[in-house]
DNA sequence: ATCCTTATTGTAAGCTCTTACATAATTAAG
DNA sequence: CTTAATTATGTAAGAGCTTACAATAAGGAT
């Protein structure tokens, strides 16, 4: 059942059909009428392929992160593509793992199935590939297709970011820890993303700002989530701390973890503070106290810029989102 | 830059560059390697719809689940995504929310991309809606591509389905409460989903074949998890339980919070079961003992199958795996 | 060298839509 | 009741690929 089939019961033309398929306002509404009812009859759907093949899009939003298993991913994830759904788009997923080159390969490959506009989600552009050509598959990627960052940042008016003002936030949750008396903070993450490094740099700076030494033996990167955490931690008796600045919750509980089996209290003898707010970070006990990293405002910005772009309007290229402390029980403030 | 510039360049017909681009083994070597040099010169990539119109495939899978952001699913979605890439093929996702209808147009709305097979994860088939007419939509979309459930059950042989035995499964677990001395075992569950049915059936027989008589107080319907499971369970004071069987960990970590507050031990005076085994299920304190549903082995058979079939061969249409039991710290025995 | 295979390449017809342009129908105006 | 303007419909040319079938080239056997 095609275009030519529904033309020949419905007594018109295939552009007619067509036209009315595409709601065009030039067909008189009896005829739209008759035809739609021809087409309900024998449930025709146009054929997407054609479809693609003639207005060269298919109505997909290619969605890229490195783990849809990773609570702040998944979330994104759900939140983007119901979103999409409404304005009528399709979502195209691929998992590219952390590694830069995978990163590329799944730029590449989504774009080979033209679609209309591409999202990366989290750990894009990391400081430590710093070399400007690891991004240029990007910017080349953002002059085929319009293309947006979620925590992620490049300096190119092609491509359009949105981030959580990571380094303010973080600059504040350390100042909140270094204020109420803990001068060994550990600094845990499990990124190099650009996300990530801005957590860092608020690190830094806060503890630079009340003259604490940077000691490098207390930041520490560990793969993986709570268990990974714990074990690394348990795996260091030397390491001295009074607080845990986490760039996630997941690494904030294995933390809290290693706080139990050590018998250090929480928080009186470690103050925790871990980063996103999603669901686990009430699961423990104490309840963990984190940054919100309001992923889900971050999504509206990109999909609204995204509609009112393939509208061909104009819109800023670089949006940045609040970051809010909540305080539950692993901090003494 | 489409296929005639590339014969052209290469001085040979489209149908050559064609079959050079589908690899047919027709073509010489040495024309395939002049064709395949001017494809990467210009950096050709064939255009998808129009290959797509030719070939009535696109290379990508649709992927339904109800919710992204839930672990069990975001798990299965990052675990078929890779996989599939692996053989090639694209996912298309669809996150349908739980109702009957929405599922419905899931379902209806991703066939018309004519994606090249379907998965439904989890959540299909409820015996709450069980009116054969229910699931006609899925039988008819099983005539028109593979249709694969994960966790779901059609008594269809055009639907494939892999299941974890929930019934068999839960029945032990609930046994081994029973066994340890606990009579009055609360159940608690967010779905009525075919997997979740499963899962109550396995809990009453348990009951049953223990003597123990069945008390519909005792069987709570949740939604969402943690939070919600904790304040419900603390709405309701009269409820009296030794135990706790949950069909998901984030309800047990919220019963695990109720006894938290309710100055309960745990396992002394409640003991507790999940189900899933995944991160959240240690983040707890005292880490949660659950079943392990072996959802990346669903995954595997699921991508295994699908392969087999697309091949034409013949694959069996229903396929079980086995349920374990994690005994971690919130069980006595 | 001739004829028959077999391997390789080309031609052209599809696949199903969109849309610029041409034509026909309708309405408005004079 | 014309004629012009407007609106609705149709025709045909793409869009870029696949593939059945035809044609040619190459290689062997005699």
């Amino acid at each position: 059942m095609n275009i030519y089939d529904i033309a020949e019961l419905a007594g018109v033309s295939i552009a007619t059909v067509s036209r009315v398929v595409n709601d065009s306002p030039m067909v008189s509404e009896k005829t739209k009428a008759k035809v739609r009812k021809v087409m309900q009859e024998n449930d025709y759907t146009p054929n997407v392929f054609a479809r693609g093949l003639g207005l060269n899009s298919m109505k997909t939003i290619g969605l890229i992160c490195p783990d849809v298993s990773d609570a702040y991913m998944a979330k994104a994830v759900a939140f983007l593509e119901s979103d999409l759904r409404e304005y009528g788009y399709d979502c195209m997923l691929y998992c590219s793992g952390n590694a830069y080159e995978d990163r590329q390969i799944a730029v590449n490959t989504i774009l080979q199935k033209r679609i209309d506009a591409l999202v990366l989600i989290g750990s894009v552009y990391s400081q430590a590939d710093d070399n400007s050509e690891s991004i240029d598959y990007l910017k080349e990627a953002a002059r085929k297709v319009p293309v947006f960052l979620m925590n992620g940042y490049i300096e190119d008016e092609n491509i359009y970011c949105a981030l959580c003002n990571d380094f303010e936030a973080s600059y504040s949750a350390v100042k909140k820890l270094i204020d109420s008396g803990r001068r060994k903070i550990l600094y845990l993450s499990d990124s190099h993303s650009f996300s990530a490094n801005q957590k860092r740099m608020g690190y830094e700076k806060a503890l630079q700002d009340s003259k604490i030494e940077l000691n490098k033996e207390l930041m520490i990167f560990t793969y993986n989530k709570i268990i990974e955490t714990r074990d690394l931690l348990l795996s260091r008796p030397e390491l001295d701390f009074d607080a845990v600045f986490a760039t996630d919750d997941g690494l904030a509980i294995g933390a809290l973890k290693y706080a139990k089996i050590k018998k250090k209290r929480v928080p009186e003898d470690i103050s925790i503070i871990g980063y996103n707010n999603f669901e686990i970070s009430i699961s423990c006990e104490p309840e963990l106290s984190t940054v919100d990293s309001r992923s889900e405002r971050l999504c509206k910005i990109i999909i609204d810029s995204m509609m009112l772009l393939l509208k061909k309007k104009q819109i800023s290229h670089k949006v940045y989102v609040k970051g809010n402390l909540i305080r539950r029980s692993t901090t003494d403030f």
